[in-house]
DNA sequence: TTTATTGCTTTCGAAACGGAAGTGAAAATA
DNA sequence: TATTTTCACTTCCGTTTCGAAAGCAATAAA
């Protein structure tokens, strides 16, 4: 076993449970689209591969960030979705767009700067607008 | 060579630069004590080896995120400082910590405790205290 | 002149990684 | 009903990244 926390501090905590490459942009998935199927996540541009996804979405199942339920109909297909702690990570995604806003503006898609300007001047009406979906 | 970015997406593109367990650590340390050495990051709680703290900040000093000079009057000492673009990531580190705060509070240490409740009542402030130091 | 410090490099075994192919169960199609 | 496709993994394998430790040259301190 190793240890799970190189030390007390928040930061270096909260990069300890999923400051990893990939944990982030499954959470963001969750927040702009909401419910996600295993296909779903696989479809994002980031193209992750299915060891490295399944590996995630059971690390951030334990860590209750997401849940993981059947889906209504069909039965071979799994449903995540974002519980109120992992919701609770939007604010430090919004703070990621509106840094590389800044200073990836000419790399960044251009519907993303318009969100990050709405995240500028509007920053708790774009948080409520995901957080009021459930 | 490798590509720089796996998508346009702000996020991905954020976690592209700097989305390891330890360049916003070192981030941190320039955020919270102002000008750090080699040494001074070695000494870290988290306790990184040389190796990865050369990368780093080499990394980072191209990344224009911190500053290397040379010490005023020790000729083999380096001092490190933030850039204008790095100390931008404060908001983003901020955000980390209350999120820490609220779900891991029983594991992180009393005094991030009280400076994220100080980020919760008086984010502005805070904020200020540390980019107004330069 | 000797010793200690500093920033950095090298080495090496372990862990994490991406990419691709394979799996079984369930669903869709024929 | 028989066949094919889909879905969520799992396995495999070569590469990259990693931590821990030792070694290094240059400078500073003793």
């Amino acid at each position: 076993m190793k240890k799970e926390f190189r030390s007390d501090c928040p930061i270096s905590s909260a990069l300890d449970l999923f400051g990893d490459k990939w944990s982030l942009l499954i959470i963001r998935d969750l927040v702009y689209f909401g419910e996600r199927t295993f296909k779903d996540f696989t479809n994002a541009a980031e193209r992750i591969s299915t060891a490295r996804l399944t590996d995630r979405l059971c690390k951030l199942e334990k860590l209750e960030l997401i849940t993981k339920s059947n889906h209504p109909t069909n039965r071979k297909v799994f449903v995540y979705d974002l519980t109120a702690k992992g919701m609770d990570l939007f604010p430090v995604i919004a703070e990621y767009i509106k840094w590389s806003n800044k200073y990836l503006n000419d790399h960044i898609a251009e519907e993303a700067k318009a969100y990050a300007a709405m995240l500028e001047t509007d920053r708790q009406g774009a948080l409520n607008h995901f957080m009021q979906r459930r």
